[in-house]
RNA sequence: GGGCUCGUAGAUCAGGGGUAGAUCGUUACCUUCGCAAGGUAAAGGCCGCGGGUUCGAAUCCCGCCGAGUCCA
């Protein structure tokens, strides 16, 4: 645990506190009123403000949030606009679930200066963890503002740390006129990604208005501190992390019964109506009931065993049955979440998440298709985009026109594909059902968790097709933990950080790019990798391969064969082969010459700048949604993932070609620079983020014509140096990503060839020119089939004709007619077709003939089968004789072998077998 | 990043080593003054693509392409 005194402020003694314990709970709080007995946390203390708001009057979403950010800025702090909603700067999370995740990891822990210091501002954040209880609690939203201000205390300068915080927050307060006495500051250790603190919960009337976290360690497994489990150190920085939540201030000054009434009732008003909501319940009634149900749920975690129960103690409270309760409440929750999932995905799509089957795109399609769901409960009947789009005009985006058109289309297909994903999912619950119907079983859990699983067919839908057919189903409530207990979880490597002490080495490929050779002192050799004071060759970085070439001493010359950087040290690796001689040779202290293979980094500089073009040039074509979502380069081709929710058709990549190659031909320059990281936040905005966010205080930042993005590649000097684009394929890697497969430069001259090849190949074959390619293409193919069916044809009456006279050759034992034949030059095709028609004239026959190996094929008539013939059988003991195998059904069977020369001595066992078994 | 499922006629899907099927739709004919319905018949298949195993692959195995879905 923390010190005792981590909570004892000069504020809290100067301002008359009380330190408290709860004697519900046990924890300590501090408070102004002598005779508080509780620390103001539900279940402790029950909500109060509802009906009797906290501050002196209504403020809504806007103004609250404004003077939130105005009154911070008024004392000292820089307020600075909000982060998306999706944290492309994170590699751990796709979402921002509270403002310090804007500044994490590199700001916290200090290798990255902050944007402002003290600053404030207000960050919406989506957290998708109580989903089942948005609407119901009355409480819990996905979407919300997270008012904060931050202060980043180093070693060298203390902004402020507890005092002033607290003192803040309770200056707040107090000015919207919260009652002194009802403020109770909550003792509260806190833990979360990776650092900790002691922190204090903002307590007014049973609501918990704010979080104040005095961050101020790192966990260290030899730390003295333990918190929830794991031991922590001592940060030498320390970080006032605020969270206000701005809805909860909202509702907090106006006292409705739910949060979802205070933040956007007109949202709610208008969900109402569409959904014809049955007015008969008078308005007084809905408000006691859900007031209600807001105070009992505020005091309990809702789970769906408990949902039942607070509904018990809710209609025995104001006395009205529980189905009636049911009734009336089941359709505003569904209208509080519909309302509060559609401005969810209002932030999403508007901050440009493309939904997707994986990463945050599935959370967008998860919500999407949960509201979906909660819509058509309700009876909605208009799009989705049609609510959504009601949703972003309330949000401030500039570019609102293109985003609203982009988002409609995007929410109409995604609409329009759930409808197909479940009436597939009906037509397979139908004919699953029918399946077990007919041994009259109910439906398994098995198949109900492949159903939802593999095919997204959600339980309660399957239950009601299975109905419909008259099939019960076996479905626990603990459904969705039965399914994730299918899911083995399986563990994430942590790659290892190769950690050298040595001084970084100096990069020289950014002055001098198109330099060969260079001269440098060796420092260390380690493992067949050797580190100098400075190089030109590239290590590998941002989908560039690492550049190769030689590393010379004297007469003897050693291949690099990889280049790595760990921690700003580059590691240039020697072939397998020649590290021995290598380590034997050279040693710290040396001089050395580097020399690096300049063609293989030429074809790598035009990719990687041709790369930034394409990404251009399909943002301008495909839209501003357009993210990349990964790159990788080589010498022969380069490829581009980008965001897009649909399959780029071969107009738009036409497009995007030409628009690309339109650049190279302007021949503009390319400029590169390093840059302070706030100042290029500053002009380029996130954007310039397209491939991960590098650490460090300057950034480098690359511009190719209107594409600007932070990037340590190297580059060409300008466009025209790229040479031709030649754009090779789509591929779809994900739903919601585009793969643009191109060349440029020397490899897309080779690879236009190598397409040249294959269509010139390809028109030899056909003796026409590759114009007429297409045309000629079809006619084969057309008459291709037309032959393969006069074939067929042919073959039929070839057979019948075979059979007439063969019959005629007949051997009859035993009562049975048997046919023993080979027909020359006949495929098994025509000899199944033959012998089927002897047997249909209650023949046995036993056909062979010596095409490609031996083929045989026998069957047997009615009379046969009656005497207990089998043509599998026959066909075997035949078919060994040529080394092979066969088999079948009784009527008709075929085989072969590979000694054709055996087939008459084949055929002749068969006769025996036949003879033999009647 | 991991898991699961599916690609067979225009559509929806059976079949899961041994002659490619059903239903709907299409076309023609019968019936009718005409239409619908009904009856009869026909047309319509590189069984996604490429390898492998096998006497034989739509079917089994591997790879690829395309689609769907669940989870982190």
């Amino acid at each position: 645990m923390f010190p005792e005194d981590a909570y004892n402020l000069d504020f809290f003694r100067e301002e008359g506190f009380h330190r408290k314990t709860c004697e519900r709970c046990g924890g300590r709080f501090w408070t102004r009123d002598p005779t508080r007995k509780t620390c103001g946390d539900p279940p402790c203390d029950p909500y109060t403000f509802i009906g009797s708001p906290v501050f002196r009057r209504e403020i809504g979403l806007d103004e609250m949030r404004e003077h939130y950010l105005s009154f911070f800025e008024e004392r000292g702090h820089t307020r600075i606009k909000r982060y998306p909603v999706i944290a492309r700067w994170r590699d751990d999370i796709y979402l921002t679930i509270a403002s310090i995740a804007d500044f994490q990891p590199f700001i916290t822990s200090g290798l990255v200066p902050p944007p402002a210091n003290p600053l404030t501002v207000s960050q919406p954040c989506i957290r998708l963890d109580d989903l089942d209880s948005v609407g119901r609690s009355g409480r819990h939203l996905t979407t919300f503002e997270m008012m904060a201000h931050h202060v980043f205390n180093t070693p060298e300068e203390e902004i402020y740390w507890k005092d002033r915080t607290v003192a803040l927050c309770d200056e707040l307060l107090l000015g919207l006129g919260a009652d002194p006495l009802a403020v109770t500051y909550k003792e509260s250790p806190w833990a979360g990604g990776g650092n900790a603190g002691p922190s204090v919960e903002v307590m007014v009337g049973g609501l918990e208005l704010a979080t104040l976290v005095f961050m101020d360690m790192k966990v260290s497994p030899q730390g003295d501190y333990e918190i929830k489990g794991e031991r922590y150190s001592k940060m030498a920085n320390y970080i006032v992390d605020t969270g206000y939540g701005l809805e909860r201030f909202v509702w907090a000054s106006k006292g409705s019964p739910t949060i979802y009434d205070a933040i956007f009732p007109e949202v709610v008003a208008t969900i109402s109506d569409l959904a014809g909501l049955d007015s008969s319940v008078s308005d007084d009634e809905r408000t006691r009931i859900l007031a209600a149900n807001a105070r009992l749920a505020g005091m309990v975690d809702l789970e769906d065993a408990s949902l039942r129960d607070l509904r018990r103690r809710i209609s025995s409270d104001i006395g009205i049955s529980a189905e009636k309760l049911d009734e009336i409440i089941t359709p505003l929750e569904r209208i509080y979440a519909v309302a509060d999932h559609t401005r969810c995905l209002a932030y999403m799509l508007g901050d440009g998440i493309i939904p997707s089957n994986v990463k945050a795109g599935y959370l967008a399609r998860l919500v999407i298709r949960r509201t979906l769901r909660q819509m058509k409960d309700l009876g909605i009947g208009v799009p989705l985009s049609d609510l959504v789009s009601m949703q972003i005009s309330r949000l401030d985006y500039s570019d609102l026109d293109e985003r609203l058109e982009t988002i409609a289309e995007i929410l109409d297909q995604e609409e329009e594909r759930y409808a197909e994903t479940l009436e597939k999912g009906r037509r397979l619950v139908k004919r699953i059902a029918e399946g077990y119907g007919k041994k009259s079983e109910k439906i398994p859990l098995s198949e109900m968790i492949s159903l939802y699983d593999s095919h997204g067919i959600p339980p309660e839908i399957a239950k009601d097709a299975a109905l419909e057919a008259g099939v019960e189903v076996d479905l626990p409530d603990n459904f969705y933990s039965r399914v994730a207990s299918t899911h083995i979880r399986s563990e994430k490597e942590g790659r290892e950080e190769v950690t050298i002490d040595l001084p970084e080495t100096r990069r020289m490929f950014y002055e001098r790019p198109f330099e060969r050779r260079f001269v440098a002192q060796v420092l260390e050799v380690v493992d067949g990798n050797v580190i100098l004071d400075q190089t030109l060759f590239y290590p590998e970085g941002g989908g560039q391969p690492a550049d190769r070439g030689l590393i010379r001493k004297g007469a003897k010359a050693f291949r690099v064969v990889d280049v790595q950087s760990a921690g700003g040290v580059v590691l240039h690796k020697i072939a397998e082969g020649e590290s021995a001689a290598f380590a034997f040779e050279i040693r710290p202290g040396d001089s050395v010459e580097g020399e690096v293979d300049m063609s293989r980094r030429l074809a790598h500089a035009r990719h990687h700048t041709a790369a930034h073009i394409i990404h251009d040039s399909a943002k301008k074509v495909l839209g501003s949604h357009i993210w990349q979502a990964g790159a990788q380069k080589s010498e022969e081709r380069a490829r581009l993932d980008i965001s897009h929710y649909k399959r780029i058709s071969r107009e738009e990549l036409k497009e995007i070609e030409l628009l690309a190659n339109r650049m190279v031909m302007e021949n503009v320059p390319i400029s590169t620079g390093w840059l302070d990281r706030a100042e290029a936040e500053k002009r380029f905005g996130f954007e310039l983020y397209q491939g991960g966010v590098p650490p460090g205080t300057s950034i480098r930042v690359v511009q190719v014509g209107s594409d600007v993005e932070a990037c340590a590649g190297t580059h060409c000097t300008n466009t025209g140096m790229i040479g031709p684009i030649k754009v090779l394929r789509t591929e779809r890697v994900q739903d919601g990503v585009e793969r643009i497969e191109f060349a440029a430069g020397v490899a897309a001259v080779l690879r236009g060839q190598e397409r040249d090849d294959l269509l010139f190949e390809a028109s030899d074959i056909l003796s026409v020119p590759p114009e007429q390619l297409p045309k000629t293409a079809s006619r084969f193919f057309e008459e291709w089939k037309d032959l393969r069916k006069e074939a067929a044809r042919l073959k039929e009456d070839l057979a019948r004709a075979q059979m007439e006279g063969l019959t005629r050759r007949a051997v009859e034992v035993g009562g049975i007619k048997i046919v023993v034949a080979v027909i020359e030059n006949a495929d098994v095709e025509e000899l199944i077709k033959a012998a089927s028609m002897i047997s249909g004239k209650d023949y046995v026959a036993i056909l062979g003939s010596d095409k490609d190996g031996a083929k045989i094929v026998t069957a047997v008539g009615k009379k046969g089968l009656a005497k207990g013939l089998s043509a599998g059988e026959i066909v075997r003991a035949a078919t060994l004789v040529v080394g092979g195998g066969g088999g079948g059904k009784p009527e008709i069977a075929q085989g072969g072998g590979p000694r054709a020369e055996k087939l008459t001595e084949a055929l002749k066992a068969g006769l025996a077998k036949v003879k033999a078994s009647l």
